[in-house]
DNA sequence: AACGCTTACAACCGCATCACG
DNA sequence: TCGTGATGCGGTTGTAAGCGT
């Protein structure tokens, strides 16, 4: 309790933003919540993951979103509803962050999609929920506690990605989707996903992928 | 110039999940 | 198996900057 009020809050200044990245260039990335022990920055370590996943990372790219940006976040959306950190993992040099401010600022009103109390007003099967946030469960599949998505995808983990169960959850997903869409279960096939620890990796292949399918007079009907 | 409103985005919060002892 | 701290995620808030009147 007083160790959290003894953090400071609000817009980081230069001076922090120097001890922080004066730390992580000795010490690396990770154990956020020491770097209020061993340096003079007030901050939480949430706080420091946030500034510098977000900011100071030198992958963060900057500046305005181009077309092609644009075009792949609508797409990667109408796909995964508001799953950010796998749509940032697919956009490089984005964080989750700015994908999810620039999709309600410009791209939902582009899309004339009106954000409702809660939800965002996007008719996605596979929206995103607080209580059913895995694939699974949106999908309702069975659940298997070692197949989560959530953790296997996630782009910006160090943790070790698990292939085999990686690609046997991704195998359900797209069968479940498939039986729902076969145009949207084929955005998942294998050549999606590339089994390497790297998911931030630029796929070459998405976008083609992503082409096949016909969102457009999906878009224009909204 | 001063004000009020809107916009854009950085940062925070609460919760879920993971890792480890 | 359980408890605890660390980390990650998505929703929400706060505020500086821009703009119109």
């Amino acid at each position: 309790m007083e160790e959290k009020n003894h953090y400071k809050r609000g817009f980081w200044t230069v001076e922090e933003d120097k001890i922080l990245m004066d730390y992580i260039r000795v010490h690396g990335k990770g154990k956020w919540n020491r770097i209020a022990k061993v340096t003079d920055l007030k901050r939480c370590g949430k706080s420091c993951r946030l500034r510098w996943m977000n900011y100071l990372s030198p992958t963060v790219k900057r500046g305005e979103f181009s077309v092609e940006e644009d075009d792949l976040i609508i797409r990667l959306h109408n796909l995964l509803g508001n799953r950010w950190s796998l749509i940032a993992g697919r956009v490089p040099g984005r964080t989750d962050n700015q994908v999810k401010n620039h999709w309600n600022t410009h791209l939902s009103k582009k899309l004339g999609i009106r954000k409702e109390k809660g939800k965002l007003g996007v008719s996605s099967s596979l929206s995103s929920s607080k209580k059913s946030n895995r694939v699974e469960e949106v999908l309702k599949l069975p659940t298997d506690s070692n197949s989560d998505l959530s953790t296997t995808c996630d782009s910006n983990s160090t943790k070790p990605v698990q292939p085999k169960l990686m690609k046997a959850s991704i195998q359900n997903t797209v069968e479940a989707l498939n039986k729902q869409d076969p145009a949207v279960g084929e955005c998942f096939e294998s050549s999606f996903w590339p089994f390497t620890d790297d998911l931030n990796s630029n796929s070459p292949t998405l976008t083609e992928l992503l082409d096949g399918y016909p969102f457009d007079a999906a878009w224009h009907t909204l």
